[in-house]
DNA sequence: TAGATTGTTAATCGATTAACAATC
DNA sequence: TAGATTGTTAATCGATTAACAATC
């Protein structure tokens, strides 16, 4: 049996039916009321709101920020009411004060460690990528298991081996990985990523992962965008 | 006024108010039956079936994809019966045929070519993707408007100035473009891919493009995935 | 044939929108 | 105060699921 039929097998038998979904309480404790699709669309509203402090703009509303973000005002008002009122009636929001409250309901009050998997172009892009730092994440190392890239510099950091993984995730309190090796080692990076202790992770291999329940995964496939533009071509 | 408060009027003033929406009938032609977050899954099961393939599994059913995919059965069978039944009772799919007839309601049927814009770290990794080949899509020329960069190599290419776009844009035949430039510079380098008869963009700059309502956008940003991730830990 | 799985309908579930009272 | 915009409710819209007849 091929190599790519066991790991196919191990998915029908262990996968989670629930990979793909939307659910907005994977870890089974007490449901939060922001459904999952809110939940995706703060980061947006944050960095535009983002982009607006950085013009200088000090106050806005939910019919500008629609404009800008081609959604409805309604939409935005009632996303922001689930977490609690934001605005002022007559006035809209302060800007800056709507940034700090989404970035509390995020968790992006604090600094994120994360570790990188991979160091071929893509890992080595993201290693180099400088828009991780101010807002909210940094790569505290990176790995790949090809020892001739281990030692070699990446961005900031040397390549580790994989053998160090679990260590580091431990020492820095990782929750999150980023994976960015091919895609038939995706699956078993994924799975030393979350024996070393790892929570969720953000995929840049062009596979659907199986993890538990608990674990939440968030992909990235530039194909699979290009692939749904070229339906309305 | 700030450059970025310009480009903020800009888009108070002209910007479509669908830019985020889903919206299966951007270009005001028949309208397709097929729902846009339908579209959006077919890539999906197109690169799992193609894994099958790969593996030597000839047939499956709606069960065992689902599983895989962590969806429903029911829902892979909807979104499959949109576009006539592909399958045969008590047998399933055939996986061959079902990535065929995906390729060919996507329009993967044939290659596409894009073009590039930024060469650095994120364009130079997007360069050397060897992935994007065998998927549909070919990089038929990078620019940046560096000029230090013009004339340096990038994966199989050589930088071309911005100037060369539009051209480069007409002999191939080009409707898609990657962009990939810093944050502040990418609305300008939209509207120039856009004039040069783009029909489409995937965007990889942490910002939210205005663009005509007949044009389509898709969005790459991993600190949104991140920062969905951190709320749920 | 008997068993299995599709394709499709109707019911359910969830998200968006419209409208407006509350209120700054 | 008058005008503007929020926060919230109810209505609408759309997507998912359950169920099963059709059929391979």
């Amino acid at each position: 049996m091929a190599p790519w039929l066991d790991a196919y097998w191990a998915i029908l038998v262990l996968a989670s039916a629930k990979a793909l979904k939307n659910h907005s309480n994977a870890s089974g404790g007490k449901p939060h009321p922001a459904p999952d699709i809110v939940i995706g669309r703060l980061p947006v509203y944050l960095r535009t709101l983002n982009g607006m402090l950085a013009g200088g703009h000090e106050f806005t509303n939910s019919r500008e920020l629609a404009l800008a973000l081609g959604l409805s005002g309604a939409q935005i008002r009632k996303d922001f009411s689930l977490f609690g009122g934001f605005g002022k009636q007559g006035t809209g929001y302060n800007v800056s004060k709507l940034v700090h409250q989404l970035q509390e309901i995020l968790k992006l009050d604090r600094d994120w460690p994360v570790v990188l998997i991979g160091a071929g172009h893509i890992g080595s892009a993201i290693a180099n990528y400088t828009g991780f730092a101010h807002r909210g994440f940094r790569i505290v190392a990176v790995f790949d298991a090809a020892p001739a890239r281990v030692g070699q510099p990446v961005g900031a950091h040397v390549v580790q081996a994989m053998a160090t993984l679990a260590d580091a995730v431990r020492m820095h309190g990782v929750h999150l990985a980023l994976i960015a090796v091919p895609a038939d080692a995706a699956q078993a990076v994924a799975d030393q990523v979350l024996a070393a202790g790892v929570r969720a992770i953000l995929n840049y291999a062009p596979i659907t992962l199986n993890v538990p329940d608990d674990v939440r995964v968030e992909y990235i496939d530039p194909v699979l965008h290009l692939q749904k533009l070229t339906f309305y071509l």
